[in-house]
DNA sequence: TATTTTAATTAAACACTGTTTAATTAAAAT
DNA sequence: ATTTTAATTAAACAGTGTTTAATTAAAATA
């Protein structure tokens, strides 16, 4: 068979993001599959080869729509807080959230490697330095007189220290509820790690 | 074919280790295969499940020993120093060392995940509370006064925040040489963090 | 010592995986 | 009306971890 046209190819790149964000509401990252993704979108794995060049843009393709909630989310909670200190704290905060409420769509930005050889896409990198620059954006209000090279060693501290965090609330590894005390620790974290900093 | 005794069960095992270990110096996770493995060991596949009990038991031992490594490590370098906090520092820089310096082995720690239903054995589990026992015992001395759900909040803001900045030396997301800023983070991170909380 | 039982080892099959190739055919261009 | 282009698929390919059945050497038993 060949040539059908039910739908675009932009209409079949929506729809394949659409179905893999079902099946990880409630199925993780390591169950997904090309052939599996490709049974439920209704297309042969050669079709969405051909439209994201491999499995591996396929799922960047993913990763580019939560990064981009992510970064809505994120500039919602900084508009909702005047405090710039607040700011960075709503910041972190969305980033815990994210995580524990879409796990597989965060663990999935995170799992996944590009192929041997093949470099990050410049698009990928510019949304992850984007969420860099909004961190980096509430250090430089709270402290003016930091040099930018100062300033970018608290975000790398920062940014490392709640990712960490939220590696451990959405593998269990915190006793009690994760997203509760995932946000205590990232209270911890940024309260006396700025306090001191400034 | 059958039954060789080339090798006991033992050897095999150890062998198999050590063949692990070689082609992790160069090679990264991902390459690696359970056939593979079982080329260069020079049994088959089987053997290997019938020994490990499966792939992922294959793994979970290879991990068992590099935990054990990076807690000789960890105890050899609290004794080289007197003061807690120096402990503390020389802790969190054998952590860095080891994810720079055997880097496909300390990611093959953390990104191994369990089958489906399966648990993580306990010997394993009890190497991992042993390296946070650590650290715990690093911040009892620093701050005897805090409470012990105190100083599990410290510790794992600590550790969450070392481990994602390894995190972001291995994967080169690090702009000048990972090892030495990896260890400016870290230092800014526990003397900033502390600096505040006791 | 001869025989039975046990278990180590393998080859082959199985059910998957992502990717490539070649063929088909509908749409677009000429 | 004809040619060119490209969307789509089935099938093949090379790989994965695991299971099964057969072989056979070693250990246990008689």
């Amino acid at each position: 068979m060949a040539r059908r046209y039910d739908h675009s190819r932009e209409e079949i790149q929506q729809l394949t993001l659409e179905k893999v964000s079902e099946i990880l509401k409630t199925e993780s990252v390591h169950s997904l599959s090309l052939r599996k993704i490709a049974k439920v979108v209704g297309y042969t794995p050669a079709t969405l080869i051909n439209i994201f060049g491999n499995y591996s843009g396929l799922l960047l393709a993913v990763n580019a729509e939560s990064l981009d909630e992510l970064h809505e989310l994120s500039i919602t909670a900084l508009a909702s807080e005047a405090n710039a200190l607040k700011k960075l704290h709503a910041l972190a905060n969305v980033y815990l959230s994210y995580a524990c409420e879409h796990t597989h769509r965060w663990q999935l930005i995170f799992d996944h490697r590009m192929p041997e050889g093949e470099e990050v896409p410049h698009w990928h990198q510019q949304r992850i330095d984007l969420m860099f620059s909004l961190l980096d954006g509430c250090l430089q209000i709270i402290a003016p007189e930091k040099s930018s090279s100062e300033r970018e060693t608290a975000t790398r501290v920062l940014w490392a220290g709640v990712h960490g965090i939220c590696l451990l609330a959405t593998e269990d590894k915190l006793f009690s509820k994760a997203h509760a005390s995932g946000e205590m620790l990232i209270q911890s974290l940024i309260d006396n790690y700025l306090n001191s900093w400034c």
